[in-house]
DNA sequence: TTGTACGCGTTATCAC
DNA sequence: GTGATAACGCGTACAA
């Protein structure tokens, strides 16, 4: 086994001091052409490489950022993931992922351990439980130790951060008014139970859609799943037998391939009887049947101006204590399932 | 702005040294219970905390673990990933993330940077690119400096290290037999180029199960597609308008989705003309119409065991020369394509 | 041109 | 019971 070489070896070896042995690699004019040479073809031979920790050791930059998400087997964190992941790799940084499993205990403790000079900076998106609790002291301790802190798409107002987000209620309010202009009268709102910011966004959305066109906003079309997981249930099916409608807007994917499927089993015809919008444009609508016509969240995008926020506080030498919201607009990517 | 506190910190202001509050802290015998109650008191007061990357320099561990992966936005990786970062986190290790994008270049890089310190261990799984160049000296360098690696799904038999991988060729084997059982005689099989050890151990499973039986292997039946991405093309469209078949097998979802939807725009009853099994059993066979019959590879598991591996080589103090290869066995998961 | 000394934050050993 | 010192690996200001 080839043991990991540092410059004291090589020092001993060529018979000269560390510091030298550091200058030469360094290519420093201090050192004669000579020595230089000598060192380096040495170090070449036997695959010297500055040792990373040393380096963050002294530096106190560890070229690390953080990332916590509440679930890594989600394709629209998974998108945002690949945009930080992409941008901070060109910086020359490396990526630590921690998943908080939507727990706000988990979040703390990941956060906390990362927080012992393991990161530069930290990118995240809240877990639901911690939106629950409302209880936003880590994230405020991050920021008052100076430790730079971008929240993305699920984000609080309670923390004085960089945030960078989608612009929710904008993607819902035009996908209804397409709907609208469309012909659909009867619209449908399928969402979660609201504790969740974006879903509550997205709800607005709808409404000033239906204000805006004069229709009545009727609370029987719309309906609250408590969560993802809830597909099994048959609240849709009740929804279905009861409610006469025309168009469904649902806040994610699932539930509108779910009832997609409902619909299609009753004997109604996708666009024709019932027409569908979902949210985030993951990998479903692209491959359900009919396509799924969807409002795209643009999660790289967001990613990469994550990580270009965190990345610019992280190196910029004097604390800016100003800070950045950035409003991703979303795009309506048709398919089959609104074609009139 | 809270400096980070560090035991120097404490020593100058309660007057002691470093090294006593550095006991007091870790409860140790030698101090008295009065310096011990007023430096844990303090301590606790100013939140002090460690530095990680102190600690890792002086125990040349980091508890990191670096995971490389061809492709994060890949529901299979990430279910792999999520079983690693379970396993590693209740173990107290980190886990930073590379890809490689499926590039050779990229995975070298990854693995260099990561290799100077920063991670105790690799677990990753090969590029395309990787497998094609059959190029494993950086790997093979790893194992040399005795740096503990895991290869998990897309493995190679030339580098010496533990391995996890899916009995590919026995799930592909299971599903064809499973197709003849229900009575089908012409059996597609929808596979990638075969550079790719996995689509190749699939592909036999299929062959071997076929002769079992006495089918004779027809190659028309046999469609090779470049890529997964290449389901935009009409390579699909022709096979079915040209071979008569009563099943397919796919090696991935994707192709099975985009084959239902050609032959049941065709006008052919899904699983009554033909049935499908595909691979992976990801989010598209759960939602697809009709949902599809698949092959489970068990990522999280898969990560698991990765991750014990690889810790156990890490935390072990002798140098174990003894690689292990664990071979997980695949389920078929049963949903409407194939009911009979 | 080369080497010495120090500091990054921690812990372990040994001396007082 | 407490403190000084060395060490982990590196970089650099300063001395020779």
């Amino acid at each position: 086994m080839k043991q990991k070489i540092t410059l004291k070896h090589i020092a001993r070896e060529l018979e000269v001091s560390i510091s030298t042995v550091s200058k030469a690699l360094k290519n420093s004019e201090e050192i004669s052409r000579d020595t230089k040479e000598k060192i380096q073809a040495y170090a070449k031979l036997y695959n010297y490489k500055p040792n990373n920790i040393a380096i963050s050791l002294k530096n106190k930059r560890t070229k690390n950022i953080g990332v916590i998400i509440p679930d890594i087997v989600h394709h629209f964190f998974t998108t945002v993931f690949r945009g930080i992941e992409k941008y901070a790799n060109a910086k020359g940084y490396n990526v630590i992922v921690c998943v908080s499993d939507e727990s706000f205990d988990k979040e703390v403790i990941n956060m906390e351990i990362l927080a012992n000079g393991s990161v530069d900076g930290f990118i995240m998106s809240l877990s639901t439980e911690t939106q629950l609790n409302n209880d936003y002291n880590h994230l405020k301790e991050l920021v008052e130790q100076g430790i730079p802190l971008v929240l993305f798409d699920r984000v609080t107002n309670k923390v004085a951060c960089d945030k960078v987000l989608i612009d929710d209620k904008d993607g819902a309010y035009r996908a209804t008014k397409k709907l609208i202009l469309n012909g659909r009268k009867k619209i449908a709102l399928f969402a979660t139970e609201d504790y969740l910011s974006i879903s509550n966004d997205r709800s607005e959305g709808y409404f000033q859609a239906l204000k805006e066109f004069n229709i009545e906003i009727n609370n029987d079309l719309i309906l609250k799943l408590p969560s993802i997981s809830s597909v099994e249930g048959t609240e849709m099916n009740t929804f279905f037998e009861h409610q006469q409608v025309d168009a469904v807007l649902c806040v994610n994917e699932i539930y509108a391939i779910h009832g997609m499927r409902i619909v299609q089993k009753m004997g109604y015809k996708i666009p024709e009887d019932i027409s569908f919008i979902g949210f985030t444009d993951g990998i479903l609508s692209k491959f359900s049947n009919p396509t799924l016509t969807s409002v795209a969240q643009h999660g790289e995008k967001m990613g990469e101006i994550a990580a270009e926020m965190l990345i610019e506080k992280v190196e910029s030498e004097d604390e800016i204590e100003v800070y950045r919201t950035e409003v991703l607009e979303s795009t309506i990517v048709e398919r089959e399932s609104t074609q009139n």
